[in-house]
RNA sequence: GCCCUUGUAGCUCAGUCGGUAGAGCACUUCCUUGGUAAGGAAGAGGUCGGCGGUUCAAAUCCGCUCGAGGGCUCCA
């Protein structure tokens, strides 16, 4: 058992205080587990009484008793058989019992005690429960035991706990920090996104100033991937089942995709014919009705344009781009703002190469990766290498194909200088591939760039390229996309800078002030010169004091503002309020400042 | 999908024991022309998420349903 630090033991040791707790107000509850997280600690309670917000209330006074009757936690181990007894004796058998089960057999049985309340446990733990001083409870929620959902789901008690009073107080200041960089209402608020619930759940609607920061994020990307030889390609929303049949995408991951379109003249021909629902979703399955599919994935019209004609090695490899828009149904309890969508613009691509061509490939796909990552300054992200789980039967291909699949990936990411690591079964079910994970302001994580390396869709598209040998060769594909989807990573992103976007994405670049109304006609001749040099740019011409102009610019998080007044107008010059650099910058020539923002924009300047 | 919480104006929220809606901000108009984070006044805006029930009477009580939030499961 791994050593835990000083403030896991805490931690650990408050969520057998909170155990207690509940077995006091509580007596008939069954204990599942109770260990401490990244941010605190929970525990697991099956108790037929659906806990409240006020039973947290009661809970948490419950556990400052405890805390206060300063209890002993003391340890004791005991042979397999007197563990049993000792579950029996304490009547924890539901789910102690099969807890005890799993310890391997040779390790140390081991059971903490505190007070009256005493529980399997391998430890460790503070030595007296005084040394609680300051925790919270925060929420309830369902978990199913084990994490299998086929399992009851039993009531979890989030909390979290810190050595002292100031951290925890720290802590929630944090939490409440972090609400309000939330992209959901910064969204609202900056008027980036909509979404709207007779649109549909999880469907995305970028309003004008959301556009623009996607459209420049699109256009960056693309000036990359010119420089990298992609060509750009379009294809349909829909394809037909078919097409997904051969893919694999359907029926393995039917319950993930919308359900198909069905051809009008057969599903009027099976309604003469008296067809039920399920008849007709059988007919679906066994391909004896056609149909169409909103498509979960981009792969098979790229590789359907790469097979639209003879391909020589001489033409590999072959990088096809589109930002590509697909469809998936997920769980209605998983949706989320602009980070877990149902609609979504992947900026894809597929790259058919030879297969001594993979790994130069891979490393390409990775700088290009990092140079979206480097540009908008997220330093702050983790490389997770994605294997087969080699227990599941979910992928798809042969052994030996993944198993130079997942050499290849390795090789390219330790050539990279970034940490890295290799987790079983997060591989896609045609491939492995490298994965960069950033987190949102509630520190949950999200995957954004990807790259994957494919031995399997070529095959079952029966793919080919005439080598220098006049034979016919299997291209290997790589699939990547640097921004993963441009909802994900415009959520991500709108976090990251707090809606203080750079200048090259902000939706409005310079907000011209005349401080009264008769600098208008001045204002108007700069806002002329700025939209000549494509600036993006207004006139706040309310009839409002100065300051509530300014106010008005700074809460939109406009990056620069020009500020015109009569000494301006009478010398032909601007005065600079920067949203980084606060206050009167001193005034310049209107032309010297538009050229500030220009460099400020081809640089691409990050916010200080 | 499951558990818990939640749904009143564009936004943030108030609305006691059931008696058919209120504030601030934003918006419109007028006054004000003010030098770096809120000048003043007036006005407009809501079938209280939806459907059904109980009641003389429902934002308020009950049922169902839709959406949102936090988890769990899932995420090709």
């Amino acid at each position: 058992m791994k050593e835990m630090t000083p403030l896991e033991e805490l931690r650990h040791s408050a969520a057998h205080v909170l155990a207690t707790a509940v077995l006091r107000l509580f007596p008939e509850t069954q204990l599942d587990i109770g260990p401490p997280t990244d941010t605190g600690f929970y525990y697991d309670f099956d108790l037929d009484h659906k806990l409240t917000q006020d039973d947290l209330v009661r809970i948490e006074d419950e556990m400052r008793k405890v805390a206060k009757e300063n209890q002993r936690f003391e340890r004791f181990e005991t042979s397999r058989e007197e563990g049993e007894a000792m579950i029996r004796k304490i009547g924890q058998e539901r789910y102690k019992l099969g807890r005890l089960a799993d310890i391997p057999q040779g390790e140390p049985i081991s059971f903490y005690r505190n007070g009256e309340f005493v529980d399997l446990c391998a430890g460790t733990h503070v030595n007296y429960t005084k040394k609680l001083k300051a925790f919270k409870l925060l929420s309830i929620a369902g978990a199913y035991h084990r994490g299998d959902e086929k399992n009851k789901q039993l009531q979890r008690i989030y909390g979290t706990a810190f050595p002292t009073k100031a951290e925890l107080d720290a802590y929630m200041e944090q939490l409440e920090e972090a609400k309000k960089r939330d992209h959901r209402k910064l969204g609202r608020e900056l008027k980036l996104f909509h979404i709207d619930e007779a649109v549909g759940q999880g469907l995305v609607l970028w309003t004008p100033k959301g556009s623009v920061i996607r459209q420049e994020l699109q256009d960056f990307i693309s000036d990359e991937l010119r420089k990298q030889g992609y060509s750009q390609v379009f294809t349909p929303h829909i394809g037909k089942l078919g097409l997904y049949r051969t893919s694999g995408h359907f029926p393995y991951y039917k319950e993930s995709q919308f359900n198909p379109v069905v051809e009008r003249d057969a599903l009027e021909r099976l309604a003469d014919e008296g067809c039920s629902c399920s008849e007709l979703s059988n007919h679906i399955d066994e391909g004896t009705v056609d149909g169409y599919l909103l498509k979960p994935m981009n792969c098979p019209m790229h590789i359907k344009i790469f097979d639209s004609q003879p391909r020589s090695y001489r033409d590999l490899p072959v990088r096809l781009a589109e930002f590509g828009t697909v469809y998936r149904w997920e769980q209605s309890g998983e949706l989320s703002g602009m980070t877990r969508v149902r609609g979504f613009t992947q900026d894809d691509a597929h790259i058919f190469c030879m297969e001594e061509q993979v790994g130069a490939e891979i490393r390409g796909c990775l700088d290009l990766v990092r140079i979206v990552f480097r540009t908008l300054g997220m330093n702050d992200y983790r490389v997770r290498i994605g294997l087969r789980d080699p227990d599941s039967t979910k992928y798809t291909g042969n052994p030996e194909l993944w198993d130079k699949a997942e050499t290849a990936l390795r090789d390219a990411a330790s050539s990279l200088d970034v940490p890295h690591t290799e987790e079983p079964g997060e591989a896609a079910f045609y491939g492995p591939k490298i994965d960069f994970v950033v987190k949102d302001v509630i520190g949950r994580e999200w995957q954004l760039g990807t790259v994957q390396v494919d031995y399997n869709l070529p095959e079952r598209f029966e793919l080919n390229y005439v080598g220098a040998d006049n034979k016919e060769h299997r291209p290997v594909m790589i699939h990547r996309a640097p921004f993963g989807s441009m909802e994900r990573f415009t959520g991500v992103l709108i976090e990251h800078f707090a809606g203080n976007f750079p200048v090259w994405l902000s939706p409005e670049q310079v907000r011209v002030l005349p401080i009264t109304d008769d600098q208008l006609d001045f204002a108007r001749e700069i806002e002329a010169q700025l939209k000549a040099a494509n600036i993006r740019c207004s006139i706040d011409s309310h009839a409002d004091k100065f300051g509530a102009k300014v106010r008005r610019a700074e809460l939109e998080r406009i990056p620069y503002m020009f500020v015109v007044g009569k000494n301006e107008v009478a010398e032909g010059q601007v005065t600079i309020r920067s949203r980084t650099n606060k206050g009167d910058e001193g005034s310049r020539p209107v032309a010297e400042a538009v050229a500030r923002i220009i460099e400020a924009i081809e640089s691409r300047e990050l916010p200080c």
